[in-house]
DNA sequence: CGGGGCATGTTGACCTCGTCAACATACAGC
DNA sequence: GCTGTATGTTGACGAGGTCAACATGCCCCG
């Protein structure tokens, strides 16, 4: 983000595009991110960004890349915050998760739309992406060696885990779950019933 | 191009326009749809579209629905060929339901994909997302009843279910699962560990 | 059997948007 | 101060969604 403050004749815009088209997506999604729309809002106009990105594309991936980094930071102070019960360490990475996407939605929705992002493969999205994954194998290394979990192949519990919240999260996001239900509670019960899986391996 | 009912201008044009859509959805993913390349390939001009579905939106809509209709299908003929061995059941509907995935990626983002869609709630597509759920509802309700699964509410055991292989669904699609990983290992840990998870609840 | 009228389809036009090229300008270092 | 390059601006183009005016087919009424 802060690459250097040139102050030259905006000052940084490629940072302020980044932000600012972040900021357009959580206020009217990512529809409404428009190369005119964000050079008005920032005072320049619609040809500026191509300063800075080749292409809208470009721009977008940048904004899911922002996207990662603050999720996994995210995780990850709640992962430091002193190692809790174990386990319960874990049901709250999950549940940090899941807010972090009901925070923001249309942000969270760009971070995994490789739809409406690049046809060719986004190196920086993958490597943020998979800082994500990594840490969470790790996670779940330390909890198997500690004997809380099954110990079977990590990233294969990972992928599992991952999906149940990344799910959990999309469903929830798209409005799919009754707005009756709690989603605390629900959230809880997810989590839990994943780590209770990954306890009790009866078969493979 | 198969179906004809009412031979006006065009023979059932409505039918076919959805049909076509779902077919280019395939081929070139949701943004290869286009009014103009749609009407073409169905020898109408842009405009006709127009007297069949208010806007785009709702002709996308309708794709998504048709979606979520072939879904249920085939979930449902799964379910219903010989109840083998009762939990086998619920796996296998989670196989299914990732393999529809991977079979039909874009039209699989398109029914989930909120954003691209309507502001205002559809309700068609709503009802036949709460088919599917009903469905799963169902079927976990059956295996309550069996003493296979704990006997919690069954709504919420759904969700959590349709979390974990709606997120693995969305995760192989959007390619953030290593390509080097067993899919079919994937598929069968996951939905082991959800019922696992399910069969084994140490706290609420 | 012949119109009338609605259901369908067609076209032209307009607006928004991404993008590129030509042009303008501000900084930085000499 | 002077020049070159990094930035920013504008005009133009083509794609695409959509609407209104217009055209046409088909069914039904008399």
């Amino acid at each position: 983000m802060a690459e250097r403050a040139r102050t030259y004749h905006h000052g940084d815009l490629r940072a302020s595009l980044v932000e600012e088209a972040a900021a357009m997506i959580s206020e009217g999604g990512a529809a409404s991110v428009t190369m005119r729309a964000i050079g008005s809002r920032l005072g320049v106009s619609r040809g500026a960004p191509y300063r800075h990105f080749p292409d809208k594309t470009a721009l977008l991936v940048a904004v899911a890349v922002a996207g990662f980094k603050r999720l996994n930071r995210r995780l990850g102070s709640g992962d430091a915050g002193a190692s809790s019960s174990s386990v319960e360490r874990l049901r709250r990475m999950g549940e940090q998760y899941v807010r972090f996407a009901l925070k923001h939605p249309a942000h969270y929705r760009l971070m995994y739309g490789k739809e409406a992002l690049a046809r060719q493969d986004q190196p920086e999205l993958r490597k943020a992406a998979g800082a994500l994954l990594e840490n969470l194998i790790d996670v779940i290394r330390v909890h198997q060696q500690r004997g809380e979990i099954e110990g079977g192949d990590p990233r294969a519990q990972a992928y599992v885990a991952w999906s149940a919240v990344h799910g959990l999260a999309s469903l929830l996001i798209e409005k799919q779950i009754d707005p009756n239900v709690d989603v605390d509670d629900l959230i809880r019960q997810t989590t839990q019933t994943i780590l209770d899986g990954m306890r009790d391996r009866s078969q493979d």
